[in-house]
RNA sequence: GCGGGCGUGGCGGAAUUGGUAGACGCGCCGGCUUUAGGUGCCGGUGGGCUUACGCUCGUGGGGGUUCGAGUCCCUCCGCCCGCACCA
């Protein structure tokens, strides 16, 4: 009962107070820091939301970025890996309502238990780095570059019909309502006109679109991000209302089908609808129409099969190609916010125009010819019922009309997006106040930028009341005027979260910086991300305001990347062990912090990496936990076996036997384990090469030098350190008494990768009939030979004929028999 | 409906370029060590047939290309994710 036993507890803490003494993970801004002459890297797991403890989720992003930011720094390369917390937000502000606990004081302890957590988990942070946005520190330069944008006009103030959350009791972006509820309580969503404030997004929308091409991401993301962007090429045309002389351009797709046109359709939020009824024997009935749909939910407006409802206006519009007067209707299949808020019907080649044509009995004009006679139809085809343009193809037609509108100067082709401007004001307490000032005399002014931060007031009610809790504060709110020193109030609305955590990685680069957000010279030495990982929930909201920040901020000329996160990775999620959601109503829920406690943390980091491909969900397992814990067990007492005379571990000159067998495993393993690093995000089967390694260790049928076993020992631990940190670090020193993280990663011999014999497997018809050891690179013929001289394949040959023979060298005959 | 992805043992998964299907781990079976073991170690483990040598079937179904297909092509089925009245 003596043999001593591997005890994380033990080594864990011991590594994790030296590289906490001797800052090991922390970087320099000055780019001669770099000795290798390989570039930097900039490693990034998105930062938490601090909300009580970390969860298992945490544990496996943070366990993937250190392992490639370790994989990295023993390549040679300077790795920046830097960690923050995203501190504003609802959860600490509903938490402050329901107990009175300061959203700050809440925030400061969960932030306290990440820390904790990280450092137990033995992640290598640069600390120096460390922010929280909810420190004015941090977020002056939130302020200071929303002021920059509001310069440029890129933030700005607008009455608009905005998503309203009633039970946040706050606006909503159009990126937070899911399924017309609100993202974060599930509230139905309602409609309100507010005067609000957004960023100019749709600015970029063509860039953001575009550049998606020049960035390592997954495929689903980028297409997530394309949809939501929703490019769509058309033209614009006019239409004109004779009677009020007013003109109503509307966005088509299909211009090719304007002769088709039989109405024509306003959305209920189209600020003409009432001007146009009026006076109209409609106008009663338009009135109840429009108050009807602006009460209902977004949900239920936007349910898939609604059948189609609407009131005419009682007036016309002029179709431009043709003079056809066109009934006006308002519906609300018509959507305000894309396209002009209105558009013109024809039903005979669009799915919705014809459902409306069929509910109204409005008449369905065929223009593009096809095979079937079924309408609607939304193919290609030739042209018909269209004047001059009949006969041409529509592909062609859509051309030659497009062509003549804008002669006419009736339309011209367009782009739209679907893409809506970001809104980023909240009528919420615990986020970063907007630094700007209303001035009776002088208007709306921005804060001057050395009176930043315009600092969170105290309030003592934090419960949002249709306005923001910012409002009650009133020495806060009444200020001067900037401009003329008069009585002027503050804006008391506070910026979406997102906004804090659009530019956060910039921050990093300089996080101690007190005269700048950053220093340029940071920011072109670490800029861009060359690997950001996070989850795929932020595929559309982060990952997008954070691409048009750098956006705009390299066209204020403040930074010199067009494009933040490189490669992005997203990781799979931790299921619970009956392969569900975790979550605290299934009682399924595993806290990483028992966990470590039991198994350390190296067997929680392994496990995690160890249990499937990491972008894939994956559920919990005890017992496979339980055996990474084993495997790291029997890696520790090869160091403890070996640690009686530390030595330099190198290979051995001229292995023999099975020396030079466990000599090449190790060869073999460090060129698995680099190729799965390097090349892709393998570390499942990284640890199954160090797992093989280790075994062949052990393995009782062969009796490797004490050498060979010292080297392969030394190659196991040397390759497990990015995984098991501690464990790593442990067992290289009891073996060589040197320090793995200051060692360059291991080398793959390429002699030693080779082998003088291999096992030629010996097909007949494609199925394997024998097998033969032969020496590498034997010539095609002898090979061939070797086959047809085997037992298994002489069985199958049977007196029949040989057709052909195909030999793969060092690796496979098939020979082909009729 | 549109877009993205997936389907391999009892389970998680491996097979990177078309070349030995099932690496590695869990679980299970057997053995050794131990006073004892929810420990450690060793061996076995896709299905069927066979005393054995072996044979045969097998990567969701069907078809195709190829000397050879989990991998490529066509088609069908099932599942997951995102968007969805976007004109």
């Amino acid at each position: 009962m003596s043999e001593r036993r591997y005890d994380p507890k033990q080594i864990e803490p011991k590594w994790q107070q030296l590289w906490a003494d001797e800052r090991t993970w922390e970087v320099s801004n000055d780019p001669s820091a770099d000795k290798t002459g390989e570039p930097k890297s900039y490693v990034l797991e998105m930062l938490p939301y601090p909300s009580g403890e970390p969860h298992i989720g945490h544990l496996k992003n943070y366990a993937l970025g250190d392992a490639i930011a370790h994989f990295h720094r023993r390549t040679g390369r300077e790795v920046l890996h830097p960690m923050g917390y995203d501190a504003f937000g609802l959860p600490a502000e509903n938490h402050a309502i329901r107990t009175g606990v300061h959203p700050r004081k809440s925030t400061d302890e969960s932030i306290a238990a990440f820390q904790r957590a990280f450092r137990s988990w033995g992640i290598s942070i640069d600390w120096s780095r460390e922010i929280a946005t909810h420190e004015p520190s941090y977020y002056r330069w939130t302020q200071w570059i929303f002021l920059q944008l509001f310069r440029r006009g890129l933030a700005y103030r607008k009455e608009a019909a905005v998503k309203w959350c009633p039970n946040d009791a706050t606006v909503l972006a159009n990126e937070q309502v899911i399924d017309g509820r609100c993202e974060r309580c599930g509230a139905e969503v309602e409609l309100r006109q507010l005067e609000q404030w957004f960023f100019r997004i749709t600015d970029y929308a063509e860039r953001l679109l575009d550049d998606l091409d020049t960035i390592s991401w997954p495929e689903h993301v980028k297409s997530m991000q394309r949809n939501w962007i929703g490019r769509s090429a058309g033209a614009e045309v006019t239409f004109r209302c004779e009677e009020l002389e007013i003109d109503y351009p509307v966005f088509t797709t299909r211009p090719d089908t304007l002769f088709g046109a039989t109405f024509f359709v306003l959305a209920p939020e189209h600020p003409d609808v009432f001007r146009l009824a009026a006076g109209t024997d409609h106008e009663q009935e338009v009135h109840e129409y429009v108050n009807r749909t602006m009460s209902e939910s977004v949900e239920a407006r936007g349910a898939a099969e609604k059948p189609k409802t609407g009131v005419a206006l009682g007036r016309t519009v002029t179709n431009p190609v043709n003079g056809e007067q066109l009934p006006m209707y308002v519906a609300d299949y018509v959507l305000m916010e894309y396209g002009t808020g209105a558009v013109m019907a024809v039903p005979a080649h669009d799915e919705r125009d014809y459902a409306f044509a069929r509910a109204f009995g409005l008449p369905v004009r065929r223009v593009i010819g096809s095979e079937e006679d079924e309408l609607p139809y939304t193919g290609d085809g030739p042209m018909v019922n269209s004047g001059e343009f009949d006969g041409l193809h529509n592909r062609e037609a859509y051309e030659k009309i497009v062509a003549w509108l804008d002669r006419e100067g009736r339309g011209h082709a367009s782009i739209n997006f679907r893409l809506r401007d970001w809104l980023l004001s909240r009528q919420r307490y615990w986020g970063c106040p907007i630094p700007i000032v209303y001035c009776e005399r002088c208007g709306m002014l921005p804060v001057p930028e050395d009176q930043l931060p315009v600092e969170l007031p105290e309030v003592e009610d934090y419960k949002p009341r249709g306005k923001s809790p910012l409002a009650a504060a009133e020495d806060w709110v009444r200020t001067t005027c900037p401009e003329c020193g008069g009585p002027a109030r503050r804006e008391t609305d506070t910026m979406d979260t997102f906004v804090d955590s659009s530019w956060y990685f910039l921050r990093y680069c300089d996080a101690r910086n007190d005269e700048a957000a950053w220093d340029r010279r940071a920011l072109k030495r670490w800029m861009p991300v060359n690997q950001y990982i996070g989850g795929v929930e932020h595929a559309i909201l982060h990952l997008m305001y954070a691409r048009f920040f750098v956006k705009a901020l390299s066209d204020l000329d403040l930074l010199d990347v067009e494009e933040p996160f490189q490669a992005l990775f997203t990781q799979g999620m931790i299921l619970g062990p009956d392969g569900q959601k975790m979550s605290k109503s299934a009682g399924n829920v595993v806290s990483p912090t028992p966990i470590v406690d039991r198994y350390g943390a190296d067997a929680a980091r392994c496990y995690i990496l160890f249990i499937g491909p990491p972008d894939q969900d994956a559920a919990w397992s005890e017992s496979s936990l339980a055996g990474v814990h084993k495997f790291l067990g029997r890696l520790w007492r090869l160091g403890d076996q070996l640690s009686a005379e530390p030595s330099d571990a190198q290979a051995p000159a001229d292995p023999q036997g099975d020396s030079l067998t466990l000599v090449r495993k190790a060869h073999w393993a460090i060129e698995k384990v680099t190729g799965d690093l390097a090349g892709r995000f393998a570390f499942n089967t990284a640890l199954a090469a160090i797992m093989e390694l280790v075994n062949e260790i052990y393995n009782p049928a062969r009796a490797p030098s004490p050498q060979a076993r010292r080297f392969a020992a030394a190659t196991a631990a040397s390759l497990v350190f990015p995984f098991a940190p501690h464990l790593g670090a442990e067992v290289y020193e009891l073996v060589t008494g040197k320090r793995v993280w200051e060692e360059r990663w291991p080398d793959a011999d390429p002699a030693m990768l080779q082998t003088e014999t291999f096992e030629l497997v010996c097909q007949v018809n494609g199925k394997v009939r024998d097998r033969v050891t032969a020496p590498t690179g034997t010539a095609r013929e002898e090979l061939e030979q070797l086959c047809l001289g085997t037992r298994g394949v002489q069985a199958h040959l049977d007196g029949r004929q040989v057709a052909k023979v195909v030999v793969v060298p060092d690796k496979l005959v098939n020979v082909v028999v009729r």
